[in-house]
Parts: C-alpha cells; structure tokens; sequence
DNA sequence: GATGAATGAGCGTTCATTCAT
DNA sequence: AATGAATGAACGCTCATTCAT
C-alpha cells in the first residue's frame, strides 16, 4: 500500500539522519563517509542513496532537525511560566542545558556553519531558524513591554544580540568545556539582559 | 635565490597564508586545495610546499593571523579611549567595524570552528584566542570597578558572555547582511552591557 | 554485482595478485604502480583498492603466492620418487626447472628482499618460506640418515645452505642466462650434495 | 691547480657514496632521498648533484664499491694460506665474517638485485662481479686440480655454485638472523665442499 | 664550488555516485 | 527495496632535477 511505503521511507529517513548525527558528532563534518552512516545505520550504502540522493541532501536534512529541536527546546521551557522574565531566564537556562546535554548539537552547528560560503541552501536554512530562535526571546520581551515590566527596547535587536551571545557561549563551551563553567556565564548573562531590561 | 634568506622566507610565508585568505574566503574551508592557494600566490604547488610542510601548517599559521589581527585591532581602538565607558563601547564597535570591512574574517572562522572536534591544534589556537579578545574587555572592566565607575560585577565571567555575543553577532550578519542591520544591533549591545555594568 | 559473493571476490583476488605478477615482472617492483596492475587486470584503480586496502596487500598475497608455488612444485616432484637420493635430485632439478620456466619468479623474489629492510611482514613471510622450502631437503635427509644411506649429518644446517645454493645459483641465472648453463650447474649441485651425504 | 681539484673532487665523491652507503643501510633502497644523501654527507642537494649527475649514478658507484669491498677482503683472506684447503675454509669464512660485520652489505645488495629487471648498469655490473667472486673460488680449485689434491671437478661450474650458496646464506642471515646460527651453517658448507673437492 | 628555492610530474589513497542484480 | 561492485575524479604529498645566485 503507498500509505504504508510511505511511512516506511519516512521512518527510514529519520533512521538516516539519526545516524548521521552521531557519526558527524563523532568524526566531525568532514571526516564521515556515506559508508559510516550506512555502518552506524544498518544499511548498505546503496540503501542509504535509496532514500537521499546525495550526501548533501541527508545534511541538509540534518541541519533542519537539529535547528528544529533547539527551537522546540527552548519553546517549550519559555511555555512553562507565565511572567516574562522567568520565561526569558528559562529560555537562557535552555541554551545552557542544551551544551551539557547534547553537546554534539553546536559542534554539528559549527560544522555548518563552514559550508554557509559555498552552500546557499545552509545559508538559508541557517537565517531562517536564527530568526526563529531569537524570535523566541522577542515575543517574551514584546509581552514584557505590553506589561509594562520591560522598558521601551527595541525588541527585535537586542533579540538578535541575546541569541547570538547565548550560542556562542554554549558553543565555544562546547569546544573545550575547560575554559569558563558555564552555568556561572550563563547566570551572568541572566542578569545582564534583565539588568537591560527592567532599567526604568 | 641560492643562500638562506629569512627575510626572503618570511616573505614568502606571509605572501603564501594571504594567498590561502583570500582563497578559503572565496571557496570556503572545505572546498579548496593546495593547487588553488598556489595558483594565488602566483607560486607552484611545490613551492608552498617548500615553505609549509602540510596544508594544515598553512591553515594554523592563517588561523593565528586572524585571530592576531582582530586582537590587535580591539585593543588599538580600546586605547585610543581614556574613560572605561568609551573603551568599552570603542571595543564593541570594533568588532561591528571588522564584520564590515574584512567579513571573510568571520567566515574563515566558522571554517575553522569546524576542525575543533578533530583537530587539537586548531581548538587549542581558538581557546587561547578567545580568552586572549575576552580579556580586552576585562581588563576595562576592571578599570572601569576600581574607578567605581562600574558596579561589582564578575569582570571575566560577563567578558566571556559579551565577546560570544560580538563575534556571533558579526558573524551571523556576515552570513546574510540582510538579516539585520549590523550598526542597529551594535548599538543595542552598547545600551545592554552598559547598562549592566554601570547599574547601581 | 549485488549480493556478496565470495567466490566471485576470490576468482577478482586471483585475477589482481596474476596481473600484479605480470606488471612486477615487466616493469620490477620499483617502477609499477596501482593502475599499471588495474589496467593489466582489466579494471579501474578503485577497483583493485576494492579488494586489496593498499599497495602492500597485494604484494603481501602476491609474495605469499609465488613462495606457495615454487614449494609446492618442489614438493611434488619429490614426492614422484622413493628413495632419499632420488628425492634430492629431482628437487633440486625443480629449483632450476622453475627457474627456465618462470625466471620471473625469482626476480620478483628479488624485489621482495629489497624489502625486507623496511617491511616486517615482508620479512616474515620471507623467513617462513626459507625455512618450509629447506624443510623439504630436511626431511628427505633425515629419511635418508634413517635408512643408513646418508651420513650422519646436521640435516637442519645442511639444508638451508642447499636451498640458499639453489635459490641463488637460479636467480643469478635468471639475472644474467648468459653467465652459465644452469642445467649444467645444478648437475655439479647435484654432485656436491650428494657426495656430501653419501659419504662414509 | 688541476690536479687539487680532482684529488678534491675524488675526495667528495667518496664521502657522498659512503654517505648513500649508510644512508641506505639504514632506510632501505627505496625509501631514501638526495637529500637524506646530502645531509649524512654534510653537503647540500645541490652540492650532491653537482657530482653525480642523477641518483642513479650514486648508486651505480656504491654498488661497485660493496662488490669490490667483498671481493678484495675475500681475496685477502685466501692469500694469507698456502694450502688451496685452507684458502677454500677462508674464503668461505670471509663471506660469513662480512655479514656478521657489515651486514648492510647484503642487505644493500640485495636492493640493487631489485633493479635488475629494469636497469641494464646494474645487471652487468652484478655479472661482472658475481664473475670475479666465483672466480676466487675457481682459481684455488683449479691450483687443488693441479696439486692432485682435488679430484677431477668441474672449477667453474662449481665455483658458481659455491658462491650462491654463500652469498644467499649469508644473505637470508642478515634478513633474519634468528633463523639459523650462521657460523655453524658455515661450517656445514666448508664440509660439503671440501668433501666435494676431495673425494677420490 | 655550492646552495636551496622552485618546479612539476607522479603516486597512493579516498569517496561520492552509478548501476546491474 | 536494497546491495555492494566498480568507477573515476580529485587531492595531499614526495622528490628528482633544474637553475639563478
């Protein structure tokens, strides 16, 4: 039955990408082979072009799901509190928590991040999701302002500025964890952007 | 050219790393080769080969150069400042300046965060970089504390947190300028970080 | 070629390690490459590399090879006779036998010494087959001293100088046929041997 | 002064093919360079080459020197003794002593074996001296002959043969020395020899 | 005489992709 | 659907040789 098949290539992609995922965590985005995925999968190389007609189609794939996954992270832990600042700190701990727990996540990321010059579909994907990620923080501090509890910042800007200081922090930490503790930064950047935004 | 000449050398090591500059900024880390930086410098693949053993000496001695001269650029500028305010703000934009001017600075980067989990080397480079450009901010802040401009803050934990922000900052707009306005974004650092460390 | 098959993977072996002894023979070990063998075996260089990981393996299979073949012929031509006299005799007529009718065997065994410096498995592999190919004239010495026809000799020592002898005396042949009458030369062998044995 | 510059000169070419000579011993024929050449020697590349014309030519000279170097402590050796018996014993013993002292020698030898197949110099240098050397063994046979104290044996068949011996005894010893104790192998072959040379 | 900078051809090896089965 | 044999282009690196100084 086509439904059927199709669910079947649906979960056979994921499988894919799930195994591209700890391969490029473990070898690093340019030292993994096809092959390696298809080992760490279970298929064949064959199989794995079966689903993906090239490399870059199961990175792309890739790429989505991980962008995807810290957006859904932090979402869900902003949704859990009503007031604006805890959602905004919750959203920073999130950040943070994804580094201890999953690492690979910004390593992955960094290695993307190399083919945004040459690769306009990594350059899109890329400007897309950190749209998405910092818009998080914007409409928690667009509903500090309607509050009243926030002061008249530009929220969008500062979204920008929050967002890329927080994945440069935890990913920085996750090259070499030696370098600061990062729940100390991380509570330094708490105060900072609530210092920001409640001044009068 | 028969008899050892270091300046000659030195010439020509400095003329080969631009050469792999300019080439990594046009095709990205992971498409070029030793052939495309010899056929920059103007230079055979055996000639850059006589001066760096392997591309990845070529790559490491890039490497230290932009990190080099972003540093040195921070510091210059932070300088030219008396008060830690004005330091501190002339810092910030430097790094917005050098996003405009010089973006395949950025991007090189990127390129290189992307050997961190395979390469030791490059991450121990990125680690003594990162501390090196935290610290300008540091040191200012520290300034800014005994002249109890500032209040008291943990001067290297919030260094940490706002060099992340400024190079990913710049770094995300280098990959697509039209995500925002760089200026915008810069200054909207200026108020937060201010902010923070002149708070009551 | 979907689903492996072994037997088709051994017939692929064969035909490689074949072509590999043609091209050494024509070109010597120094001057061949991977696809002097791909082309001589009808193939592409990745395809050789699909069967053999580098260079070495296929020279490792291809030594290993001739070293099988020069002893299994020395075995059956003894095996033909029943007494220890005969025995010696036509094993070392094999010696010179192969020499004129496979000269390339020698060269190539040639080529291997000049490894052994460097190469340990080369080396062993070497040591092996010396010593399995003097086992022969061993055992048929020590078959010998047990029906009272030989004297009591060190059969051991004795034998590899003989297969040193013969080993040497064919490949100097196989250098230079013009140097001596090989047949004649392993007659005067044949001589020394056995009045050495035969002695009271 | 002419005659200055070629003392010098032969001075020179000296040292660079005893350099080869140790370098070689060392690496192994085929994995050393001009360069290995030139810095064993003190020289520079150039300084190497500006004497001998290719590589190749280094070779041929070192090759010509080892034979000579055996060659003439052989015949030294038979000179010492009156009795062609005693100078067949140290002839014999002389190839034993040469790979117990220089066991690079053969090694070296047999690297230049490799070359046969595709290098005519080499081969007809190998003839010319694998001649000389069996010659040795020729000439005091042939004085045994007439003091009717060796029986009526063919000289230069079995000069030949002893040669091969020897050299490939001694040769497979400096391969791998763990395979036999090669002083008692050597006794083993004066033995057999002499038995040879003297029976009735 | 001597240096070493520069060349460039060549090789082993990797790997994405194709395709017969 | 799935396999893996086979291809072939590409790359890093080596090294003999040339030659300006």
């Amino acid at each position: 039955m086509a439904k059927k098949n199709l669910e079947r290539e649906e979960r056979r992609k994921i499988q894919i990408v799930q195994a591209a995922y700890e391969v490029i965590a473990t070898k690093g985005y340019n030292n993994f082979t096809i092959e390696d995925i298809a080992n760490q999968a279970g298929l064949s190389k064959g199989g794995v072009l079966h689903y993906f007609k090239t490399k870059e189609d199961i990175l792309i794939h890739l790429l989505e799901q991980i962008y995807m996954i810290i957006e859904k992270t932090i979402r869900k832990r902003a949704e859990k509190y009503q007031s604006p600042e805890r959602k905004i700190k919750a959203i920073i701990i999130g950040y943070v928590t994804i580094a201890k727990k999953q690492p690979a996540f910004y390593r992955v990321m960094a290695d993307f991040w190399a083919q945004i010059t040459i690769n306009e579909r990594i350059r899109d994907i890329n400007t897309k999701i950190f749209e998405k990620m910092s818009n998080e923080f914007k409409k928690v501090i667009d509903m500090g302002k309607e509050q009243a509890l926030f002061g008249k910042v530009d929220s969008s800007g500062i979204a920008y500025a929050i967002t890329a200081m927080l994945i440069n922090t935890a990913m920085q930490w996750t090259f070499n964890s030696a370098i600061y503790n990062i729940d100390h930064v991380g509570r330094q950047c708490i105060r900072m952007v609530m210092s920001y935004l409640t001044r009068p």
